[in-house]
DNA sequence: GCGCAGATAGTTTTT
DNA sequence: CTATCTGCGC
């Protein structure tokens, strides 16, 4: 059976303690073996093991409190035990308790501690990434903004396609304003709490008032439709509590206390969000650290964290400094490197757990040879008894992870690359949830086009484009044009039939919907077979044409857990990492974005080279600071090994280049480099050492 | 309205 | 290099 993609909360699981560090735990009787209920739990269990800094943090009492956690210093455990310490304590309500997170794979890390101290109640809590979190505020008030209820959020893609006709209707060049470019301009707006009509009149330049102006139609054409981006739901959470005192005065009632993890990435909506909520009992305890910041691309505001004791008066400040992750090598390259930053948090991580062993720069000759050295430091590594899981390669692109993973799945080592291609990114997923939304949200226009011609009912362009112009002229969304299509008197009879066999599958799997789930509702769409046909018709060969089908039976799957479709559509636009489990079986290669947070023995970042990383485009001020946060967060992913590498030719974009090394390596003091500079095979391991030392003196 | 082939543009990072 | 788009012939 295909392993899920995704996983509903682990509440159910049973639970291991959560594991305070510093292994100062007694023999005091195992809870795993019954969940303790609410008033059982010992306050004192969620200070075990804990220095005094953190301790301070967990039992803080009202009021703002900032934590400025460094990597690897315990926050998640000082977060979940301050939640769990608040139940205990001071007999806070779970159920009134908002946990925010910055990915669904954090958040469901700390549902899972939660669930493993606190047992059931851990499920009441909203423990959820901003995106989720604000849909769930957000839905029920939808209309009071405009919105309807059943309000469909859409995928990154369907946005491009929505503003690349956008662009042409308005009869702009398309070469000429890219629709990335304007996204990320709207988006930025958007993040910015700036919306279309402010944001025409902001503009000066010609290139940005075109865009200002399709964003003000993007706008208009996604209401029209029932649509929000996910911009839109940090936007709109904000506008509906802003403009709608009843509506903030009840969530301001509904959660006693607010947490947000990453708080150095939170852009001005979330902040302005969090902001609101707590205005009347300010209690708010942030965690984050400026060091880690690296989504200002998205809009993210370091000072929302530099700056939060003056947003909030009277805040504590609490700095965890205290690494318990890596040797003091890996600190020490990591804390000379951010040195050189100058907009930064006070503090310095230190550890007393030793110095470890050297970091190992390697210069390959091209990323062919990087790729080899690699998966030979790999290799040996497994040979030495490590485990796949404990060796991660963390890139800064996605593109220098190809030739990498190729040159491992070669060796027969085997790898994972994260975030490869998300579950419901794939074609016959969207395909699948496009008819799901449609039966939630007829109006969903883009949902429409995607699926009323999939499989063939003769519905083509022309038909489409006449029914659009019908609902244009009569102001109406496409989906009550579909119910009006007997009006329209120049569709051709096969698309006429087309429509109706459509509109009545819709229909007939809303009806199967209420009666039997979203899956059952599925089976309708899937029906005659027609669409599985067609899917396997236009595989390249028999492995697409399985893998095809195994998706569609996995969305089937996912869709009989859920207990509606609108739960179904929601999760599928909101979870959008694969959440594959990690098994410890596989070697890691994913961005250092996604690496945020995680930890691994053995670290790999690849192509450390000008151009690279830093990215071509980032060379100065606050954006090659970014970057150097980047490098930061790479170099404190790593507990005990640490491996640099950089080629002297690489190609890209199918040029040869010929880059510099990064300024980041030369950052790194030269004593804690491998002393060579050499292959780390060459001091790790002697026999590679000679071969190394001979290639030098020429023989 | 459909399907194929060739062109083409796009590549930082993600909820 | 590769997913997506355009244009052409059917």
């Amino acid at each position: 059976m295909p392993e899920r993609p995704t996983e509903r909360t682990g509440a159910r699981r049973p639970g291991r303690v959560a594991a305070p560090r510093a292994g100062g735990e007694g023999p005091s009787g195992p809870p795993a073996a019954s969940p303790p209920g609410r008033r059982a739990l010992d306050p004192a269990r969620f200070l075990e093991g804990l220095n005094p800094a953190q301790r301070e943090a967990v039992v803080h009492g009202d009021g703002p409190l900032l934590v400025v956690a460094g990597a690897g210093s315990g926050k998640t455990t000082v977060l979940t035990n301050r939640i769990g310490y608040l139940i205990a304590e001071r007999g806070m309500d779970p159920d009134r308790i908002l946990a925010i997170t910055f990915t669904n794979k954090a958040a469901r890390e700390m549902k899972r501690r939660l669930a493993s101290s606190l047992g059931p109640v851990a499920a009441d809590m909203w423990v959820s990434t901003f995106h989720s979190a604000c849909a769930r505020m957000l839905r029920p008030y939808a209309d009071r903004i405009g919105l309807p209820r059943s309000f469909t959020i859409l995928q990154e893609d369907d946005c491009r396609r929505l503003l690349r006709d956008v662009t042409d209707d308005l009869g702009f060049d398309a070469k000429q304003l890219s629709v990335g470019g304007t996204k990320a301009l709207i988006s930025a707006a958007k993040n910015r709490l700036v919306g279309p009509r402010q944001s025409v009149v902001e503009t000066n330049d010609a290139r940005a008032s075109a865009r200002a102006r399709i964003y003000a139609e993007y706008q208009q054409r996604m209401r029209r439709s029932g649509n929000v981006d996910f911009d839109d739901l940090l936007f709109d959470t904000v506008t509906l509590l802003r403009d709608h005192s009843d509506v903030l005065a009840h969530y301001q009632q509904r959660f006693d206390t607010v947490l947000v993890d990453e708080y150095q990435d939170t852009n001005r909506a979330q902040s302005a969000l969090v902001e609101l909520l707590v205005a009347g009992h300010r209690n708010l305890c942030c965690v984050g650290d400026g060091d880690q910041s690296i989504y200002g691309f998205r809009a993210a505001d370091v000072g929302n964290i530099l700056h939060f004791a003056e947003t909030f008066p009277g805040t504590r400040t609490i700095v965890l400094d205290r690494n318990y992750r890596s040797t003091g090598t890996i600190l020490d390259a990591a804390n000379a490197v951010i040195a050189n930053n100058d907009l930064r948090p006070e503090k310095n991580l230190w550890t007393d757990a030793g110095v470890g062993r050297q970091i190992c720069v390697r210069e390959a000759d091209d990323g062919d040879d990087e790729a080899a050295w690699i998966a030979d430091q790999a290799d040996t590594l497994l040979k030495k008894g490590a485990k796949p899981g404990d060796i991660a390669v963390l890139c800064r692109a996605k593109a220098v992870a190809r030739p990498i993973e190729a040159e491992l799945v070669r060796r027969g080592i085997p790898s994972r690359t994260v975030g490869g291609i998300p579950f419901f990114e794939r074609r016959e997923v969207k395909d699948l949830l496009a008819y799901l939304r449609m039966v939630v949200n007829r109006d969903d226009e883009l949902s429409f086009r995607r699926c009323v011609n999939v499989p063939k009912r003769a519905v083509g362009d022309s038909s489409i484009k006449k029914l659009r112009s019908f609902a244009r002229s009569y102001a109406l969304s496409i989906g009550q044009a579909l119910d009006r299509r007997h009006e329209i008197d120049d569709l051709p009879s096969q698309a006429r039939e087309g429509l109706d066999a459509f509109a009545d599958l819709l229909d007939a799997a809303g009806s199967a919907a209420v009666a039997g789930g979203p899956a059952a509702a599925l089976d309708v769409v899937l029906g005659d077979g027609a669409y599985l046909r067609e899917l396997v018709a236009a595989a390249r060969d028999a492995e697409e044409a399985q893998y095809r089908e195994e998706s569609v039976e996995q969305f089937l799957a996912i869709a009989s857990d859920h207990s509606s479709i609108e739960e179904v559509v929601e999760m599928a636009s909101l979870v959008t990492a694969d959440d594959e489990d990690d098994d410890g079986s596989r070697v890691l290669l994913m961005t250092i974005h996604a690496s945020k947070g995680l930890e691994f023995p053995h670290v790999f970042v690849p192509a450390m080279e000008e151009g690279i990383f830093p990215d071509r485009r980032c060379t100065e001020g606050a954006e090659l600071e970014e970057e150097r946060r980047l490098a930061y967060v790479a170099i404190t992913r790593a507990r005990r090994g640490l491996y640099l590498s950089h080629a002297r030719q690489r190609r890209v974009l199918d040029q040869v280049r010929r880059p510099e090394r990064s300024r980041f390596l030369d950052e790194i003091p030269t004593d804690l480099v491998d002393a060579m500079d050499q292959p780390m095979a060459a001091s790790e391991h002697g026999v590679d050492r000679f071969a190394t030392l001979k290639a030098q003196l020429g023989l």
